[in-house]
Order: C-alpha cells, then sequence, then structure tokens
DNA sequence: GTGAAAGCGCTAACAG
DNA sequence: CTGTTAGCGCTTTCAC
C-alpha cells in the first residue's frame, strides 16, 4: 500500500500551512479562508489523491462517526431490513455502522458490546432488548448514548423505536373472528422479549373482548424448531384441537407449518396459520403466509434518526421516548374458515 | 459520556510511567515488564474500567484492525451467512467488519469503498466483482489488500474464493437428464458477473454433452421479476415448451414459480425449476425448491482467512489465489419427471 | 486570512 | 525492567 497523501503534503504543495489546509478542506470552516487559497488547496488535494484519515480526525475531535448496531443474528431476515433502514438515514450525516451478532448470549454481547466502545463508536442501537439486558444496563450506567429497536429493554430508559404489536394481533384475532374461528392459540414468544408480552398480553385480552377461547403456549425461541414443538403439543388432542394459530413471529408459524404436515393437517383447510413480521418471502411460502407486516426498515431509519438526535444535541438528559410504528394484516393463503364439521366445539 | 480513563490515569494509579502501562496490558510485550508490575497495572486498569482506545492505538500503528466488507445488498438472503462466516474468521484474530451496500451501483460503490479507505481499514472484501469492475481495480492500483468472494472480478488479480458454478450446474443438468427431461432452458445470470458466464457455459456444455435441447436467456439481473419477466417469454409456444427451467440463482427460479402459476401451469408437474444458492428457505417455497446449495458462511470464513493472510504476510505480492468450494445438489419438490403427453416433442 | 504550536491517546524506539 | 521522548495525522486555539 503506497503510503497515503497526509495533509502536510498537501500543505507543502499548496504552499500554505497545514492548519489551513485543514480549514480550507471542511466545509465549515472553509469560509474563513480566503477563495484563492480554497481553490489552490483543493487543487493540491486532488493532485495528491488526497483523502483524510478519519481515524486521526476522530482522536482529535473525539468523534468516530461511527454507531454499533447490536442484532441478535443478522441471518434471521428481519434484521437485514432493519440494518439497512438504519444505514439509510446515518448515511447522509456521515455516519456508518458497524453490526455485531450476539446469537442471543449475553457475555457475548457484553464483550462485543466492549469492544465496540474500544472502537470508539459515538452510539449504540440494540436490537437486542430484554428484560435482564446487562449489556444495555451497563451502557446506560456508563453514559453512553444509545437507543433501543423492535424490542424494548425493561427498566433501561433509552429510547425506544418498535412497532404496534398490541394492535396487530387485535387485527389478527379480528380476522380470525370474521373467518369464524372460536378456539385459537397464540404461540408466545419469549417473555423475556417485550414483542413476547406485549403480543401475549393483546392476545389474551381480544380473545376476551371478542369472546374467543385463547390458550397461550410460551416459546423458549423464536425458532422454526419451536414453533414445530409447540404446535405438535397443541395438536394432541383432536377433539380439543383449535382451528387456528398464531404465531409470535413467521419463524414460529412455519414451524406449525412443518408440524402441521408432520400430522398430515393441511392448513389452511385444518387449521390456518398467522405469523407476524412479515419476513421477506412470506408470500413465497406454502402456503403464502397470512401475517402482520412490520415495517422494520423505517424502525431502523427512526432508530437511527434517534440516535443522531441524541449524539448532535449535546444535552445528556435522556428523554425515554418511545416511537411506535403502525403495523398492518397481510391476508394471504394460510387463513380460511375454519372446517365445520370437525372444528364444532365437542 | 463521563470522559474514559486513558493510560496515563492508569500509569498515575499504578505508579510508573504511561509506556509501561501499554507494555504491561498488551500480551505480545507482556513478558518483558516485571509481574508484579503487570499485576499492579492490571489492577489499576480494572479499577478505572479502563478500556484502551483503539482509535488511537490505531493512528499510532497504523492498522485499524477493522476490514471492509462490500455487498450488493444485505437484503439477498444469500449475503447474511457469507457475513456471519466472515465476522467468524475475523473475530479471533481482533478485527471486525464494517459492511456497505451497494445496491449494484457502481458510482455508489466507488464512494463506499472511499469511505473505507478514509476509516482506514486494513483491507476489502469484494462480494460485487462483475466484469467492469472501477471500484476493485482502483483499489488494486492503489495497492490496497483485498479478496474477492463468491463471485471474481474478470482482469483484477485479487484471490477469490467462488463456489463450483460449472459442477452445480452439471449435477442440476445429470439430475433433470435421469428424470428424462429433454428441452431445458437456462436463465442465465447477468453476463458480467462471473457466476452468470461460467453457469450458462457450463449449461451449454453439458447439454450438448447430455444430448439435451438447451437453450440460454439472459436476465439483466437476479431478481425474482427477472425471472418471472423471462419465463413468460419462455413459456410462450405451448408445442416448444421446455420441460424445465434452471435457473441463475434462487431469485430468478422463484420468478418462474409466478411466471408459471400466473400462465396456470404447475410445478413441477407442468414444468420442473431448479435455482441456485439454496438460500434460506427454499426448502418452504411452494413448492419446495430443487436448487444447488452453496456454502455462503464458508466461502466468507474463506475470504476473510485469505484476507487475514495477505494483511499479515507483509509481502506485497498479490498471488491470484482462486479458492473453488464444492457445492451440492439439493432435491426437493420443484423437479419431476416430465409430462409426457405434452412435452413430446412436436 | 493564515501561521505557529499544542495535543487527542497510544506505541515504539532508545536509553539507562 | 522501566522511564523518556517522539510522533502517528489531524483540528483547534491563539497570535499576528
Amino acid at each position: 500500500m503506497t503510503t497515503r497523501a497526509t495533509i502536510a503534503d498537501v500543505a507543502r504543495l499548496a504552499g500554505v500551512h497545514a492548519g489551513t489546509v485543514s480549514r480550507a478542506l471542511n466545509p465549515k470552516t472553509e469560509g474563513r479562508v480566503n477563495r484563492a487559497t480554497v481553490a489552490r488547496v483543493r487543487r493540491a488535494a486532488k493532485q495528491l489523491g488526497y483523502t483524510p484519515n478519519s481515524i486521526a480526525r476522530g482522536l482529535r475531535t473525539s468523534s468516530s462517526l461511527t454507531v454499533g448496531v447490536v442484532v441478535p443474528d443478522l441471518t434471521n431476515p428481519i434484521f437485514p431490513p432493519m440494518v439497512r433502514g438504519i444505514e439509510s438515514a446515518l448515511a447522509p450525516r456521515g455516519y456508518s455502522a458497524v453490526i455485531v451478532n450476539t446469537d442471543g448470549r449475553d457475555d457475548l454481547e457484553r464483550l462485543l458490546v466492549d469492544s465496540l466502545l474500544q472502537r470508539q463508536v459515538d452510539g449504540l442501537i440494540f436490537a437486542t432488548g430484554h428484560s435482564e439486558h446487562a449489556a444495555a444496563a451497563e451502557v446506560f450506567e456508563r453514559g453512553i448514548k444509545a437507543v433501543m429497536v423492535n424490542r424494548d429493554a425493561r427498566g433501561i430508559p433509552f429510547p425506544a423505536v418498535v412497532g404496534d404489536d398490541a394492535a396487530g394481533i387485535r387485527d389478527v384475532l379480528d380476522h380470525l373472528a370474521a373467518l369464524g374461528h372460536r378456539r385459537v392459540v397464540h404461540l408466545a414468544g419469549p417473555a423475556s422479549f417485550s414483542t413476547g408480552t406485549i403480543r401475549a398480553a393483546a392476545f389474551v385480552t381480544r380473545c376476551a373482548e371478542l369472546g374467543l377461547e385463547g390458550r397461550v403456549v410460551a416459546a423458549a425461541a423464536y425458532s422454526v424448531d419451536e414453533g414445530t414443538r409447540l404446535t405438535r403439543g397443541v395438536l394432541g388432542d383432536p377433539a380439543d384441537r383449535p382451528t387456528a394459530i398464531v404465531a409470535g413471529n413467521d419463524l414460529l408459524a412455519l414451524g406449525a407449518y412443518h408440524a402441521l404436515r408432520a400430522e398430515g393437517l393441511r392448513c389452511p383447510d385444518d387449521v390456518s396459520v398467522v405469523g407476524f413480521n412479515d419476513m421477506p418471502f412470506a408470500g413465497d411460502f406454502q402456503p403464502p403466509m397470512t401475517t402482520v407486516r412490520v415495517p422494520h426498515f423505517d424502525l431502523g431509519a427512526e432508530a437511527a434518526r434517534l440516535l443522531l438526535g441524541q449524539l448532535e444535541a449535546e444535552a445528556t438528559g435522556v428523554s425515554p421516548v418511545r416511537i411506535v410504528l403502525p403495523v398492518h394484516l397481510v391476508v394471504r393463503g394460510s387463513t380460511a374458515p375454519p372446517d365445520q364439521v370437525h372444528a364444532a366445539p365437542g
């Protein structure tokens, strides 16, 4: 790597002092420099192929123009859109993101957050919120700016941007009730996640309001396998079988598909299934999945904007804002009226 | 953010000089320091919650322990596994990755690569290789270390890690021929991508070897919509209709599904379809997709290891290695013997 | 409007 | 084994 031109090289070529080059090249201070000088410096910089060393700048200004993004697993299809949303808001302000995957492990998360902090990120975006969120708590204690996205962390007053989970579940239940379903089960996400508890609570409430017979079973994780396992359990007694399954997310719903198929049951003919998130390609599944669309890109973009606001407003005060973005039901092929013959209450 | 402890603070508390702290805390130089002193320094560091500022370190050592990863679009499901593979190889060596999305735009890519370089990344991993790859060419000219992954860039002698595209296509064609197909079309990826040309060439060759009647139509992009558009064209004359479609990747195959459905044709009953990549959830599509599994995680990991090798071996020479990882056919539900009645050659 | 000088936090010679 | 001294490349007072 041929050694890169520094500000001193440019200064020499332009016949001015390094300080002047710095001022001339920075849009904010460019006004304080003679226009002719600015032009001369620009020319010299271009000729040398000069690009500022942002590491050096960061050391001086103690800001890296970098934010850390903490996700459980990039491989979960809801996160890439969120990350792109984050970047879309960051890029115009000159910030970039560095992403880490925790795989849901708290100890790993603390290590990763530490490494992010060593890299002097200016702030953090957590997509990993949960109830005993050690990493986030520690970050908060150290007075570092951060925001939560998608899920929030109970008791940690970072601002959060989330989808309207309760409204989503209400829409699902209304749809199912309109179709004629009366016996419904909810595959609830882990209780340690706000999405898990909020969706489950909304499920219980709405079932009561609609006079549905609703049951909640709790998943240990948002995964396909958990969905399969839980659904298998729920299908036990044919007489007592639910006519619809409301999954806590699309992965659990996919697991329900698998269990149904393994039991020789058809979806939606025998059992309706609905997911949550509308992950990419949900419409291409077998059957196309009825689910709740969560605007993950917007969630990310909004979270990034919020963080940028915190960073630029030098005020230290953290206001525990909670931005709730609307979601909406997407009806596809995994829901249908219940089979009257078999589904009639015993 | 309470101002963080620096090495000077630790030195003061431990009653030693800053240089000694630096040595004591660095595993490589720790041996040159009295064990008692090391212990004292460690204690002081811990007490102050000291974490080294890697920006400052980077400025001094001119290495950021960061690599840039250039992808077309993180939202394309083949990239998250690749990125995780990259990170899995980087993390143990203390490196982290910063990812940028080009959306296939060359101008954007150059801008993004520039910003990566300003951030002093130690090297680059391009998942965006194509024939007139301006950004990569420029990087090469500047003597910066980089590797290509998944696709390579013609004429740019960076090392590359790719899947065995030709073998994959051969397996697909052998499978189709064994099923009894004789008239096959290939939805080829863009000719500017190595994956596009290699797969298309292998298709032509193998068709000849097997005595199949093979036709190639070229896609403008690896997208679902292109797949739909192309398939619609190919379906034109029922008498001349292919019995199987070999798509350049899973997205094109998915587009073929859509077109078939729109035409009232069933897959695999009327037309077989095969994809390439085995993207996540390909087995959950309607029908479950027969495709070629490409080990994206391993591709990423291998590429990262290769880059690390380049970075640590101070030798400037670039050896244009080309690592080809095996792929394998995954037979699922989108391929079946051709319908004898309709498929009989006119 | 521009030069001079200091210093961000760290590491790497060089002494001793 | 440890202290001293420089300096990475940049921005930012402070003079003039």
